[in-house]
RNA sequence: GGGUGCGUCGCAUAGCGGCAAUUGCUCCAGACUGUAAAUUUGGCGCCCUCCGGGCUUCGCAGGUUCGAGUCCUGCCGCACCCA
């Protein structure tokens, strides 16, 4: 088979099977976010056992700590972790902008913790304020050794709102980044190919299995039609194993999430999986797989969770669609919950609601017990993960 | 019996003549989108036409003062010390 299959097709609706160097993976899916090397609160055979696919590394975190030479010599994250699955890498560009954003929300803190430069960019470490300077080269050099099957250019993600001409300088820089990004790979994997023919007989490469990672671009333009377009025009010349759509939800209004997918994804090729970074709310998932995205990432499901808003499935049998209204979320540390013995979700399968009622859940946050944050991000995940099987529908 | 100190919004604290009154916790509600995040914002005497205004509060009762949580007197309660 090809790297990435479409089995079937709903109108813009794509089902289909993605191969990496670790398995094979049934699209549209969801990658849990595992940051700096675990999902928070859950263990691989857990998130395993959630049917989680294939979760998500970063690589500046990584970076910072343990370190990708660290990571390699342990024999890569997948092993370092136990995670016996496909992972993809965020190349840091999203730090660009969220640190530089943290750095302009606490004005006090004058020393700047992004500064960037055609070069690359320099970040500051928010914990000890150590200097580090991300380039493209370092991000695909630190991504490939962490073991990465699908790693990310270097790119940045503009905040919003964001003026036209500093959305034009941002696209230019990142799309010569991403040919700096795709060069350097190619090399890479190009020396590496060889290396791997000299050994090739002692590796196991199964017809399932790919031998090299995927390398995939960002769109960017902000909420800008012809620089979206654009940068996507860009990076198909370039030619990359799949396309992101990137500086998505980062503030600006609904509606345009939706403009940004109807300029760009006739540009992207069919035959390759598309990703938008970073999304998002259950109704944002369902309404951008009915217009043929792939791939999907968010922070909410798990973040949520430990801040004790959970999904909740408003029937028993779901037919997601672009309309906000087959699940609602409740705060299960509101009063209203203390006396409620039904379960989370009496929809749900998973081991939290199969086991433990809301008042209890709610006693768990109240006393500040951390089994309360595992058990709603348990939940969480399975509501997201069982999303996209509908969605595979 | 004598002495000293202390009583402030659930708890704990600040306040030393202009105060509906500090801060922390608890409590209540909200936010969270390629993780800076088990984070964070708001509310927390009562009432209103809720921008703003009114009323009632700092153990209790008096007093001094234009004005008292703050000063004075007495009482009640608590803590400690000496008998």
């Amino acid at each position: 088979m090809a790297d990435f299959e479409i089995r079937k097709k709903i109108k813009s609706r794509r089902v289909g099977k993605l191969k990496t160097m670790h398995g094979v993976i049934d699209t549209p899916f969801f990658m849990p976010i595992a940051t700096k090397g675990a999902v928070k609160n859950l263990s691989p055979k857990e998130l395993q056992d959630l049917g989680a696919q294939i979760i998500l590394g970063n690589t500046y975190h990584l970076w910072l700590r343990p370190g990708h030479d660290l990571v390699k010599k342990s024999g890569g994250l997948q092993k370092f972790m136990d995670w016996d699955g496909p992972m993809l890498t965020d190349s840091g560009g999203y730090q660009v902008f969220s640190l530089a954003n943290w750095k302009a929300e606490k004005k006090r803190d004058n020393r700047g913790r992004v500064k960037l430069t055609e070069k690359g960019a320099e970040f500051r470490d928010p914990l000890d304020g150590k200097k580090y300077f991300m380039t493209p080269e370092k991000s695909i050099e630190i991504q490939l050794a962490l073991g990465s099957d699908i790693i990310m250019v270097f790119d940045e993600c503009p905040p919003y709102p964001c003026s036209r001409e500093y959305a034009k300088r941002s696209l230019e820089r990142t799309a010569r980044w991403a040919e700096r990004c795709k060069k350097y790979f190619d090399k890479k994997i190009s020396n590496s190919k060889l290396e791997s023919l000299k050994i090739g007989s002692k590796l196991k490469i199964g017809n399932s299995k790919l031998n090299r990672p995927l390398l995939f671009g960002i769109v960017q333009g902000s909420v800008y039609k012809d620089l979206r377009q654009e940068s996507a025009r860009q990076l198909v010349n370039l030619g990359f194993d799949g396309y992101a759509i990137g500086g998505v939800a980062v503030g600006e209004p609904r509606e345009k999430m939706k403009k940004i997918l109807e300029w760009v994804l006739p540009l992207l090729p069919e035959d390759k999986p598309r990703y938008l970074m970073g999304l998002g709310r259950p109704e944002e998932i369902a309404f951008a797989v009915e217009n043929g995205i792939d791939m999907f990432d968010c922070v909410i499901p798990t973040r949520n969770a430990r801040h004790g808003s959970l999904f909740v499935w408003k029937y028993a049998k779901i037919k997601p669609s672009s309309k906000n209204n087959f699940y609602k979320t409740i705060n299960i540390t509101n009063e209203k919950y203390k006396k409620d013995f039904k379960p989370l979700d009496k929809n749900c399968g998973c081991y939290a609601c199969q086991n433990f009622s809301r008042a209890y859940l709610r006693h768990l946050f109240s006393v500040g017990e951390p089994l309360a944050g595992r058990l709603a991000s348990i939940h969480n995940l399975n509501f997201y993960l069982k999303l996209m099987e509908k969605l595979r529908k």
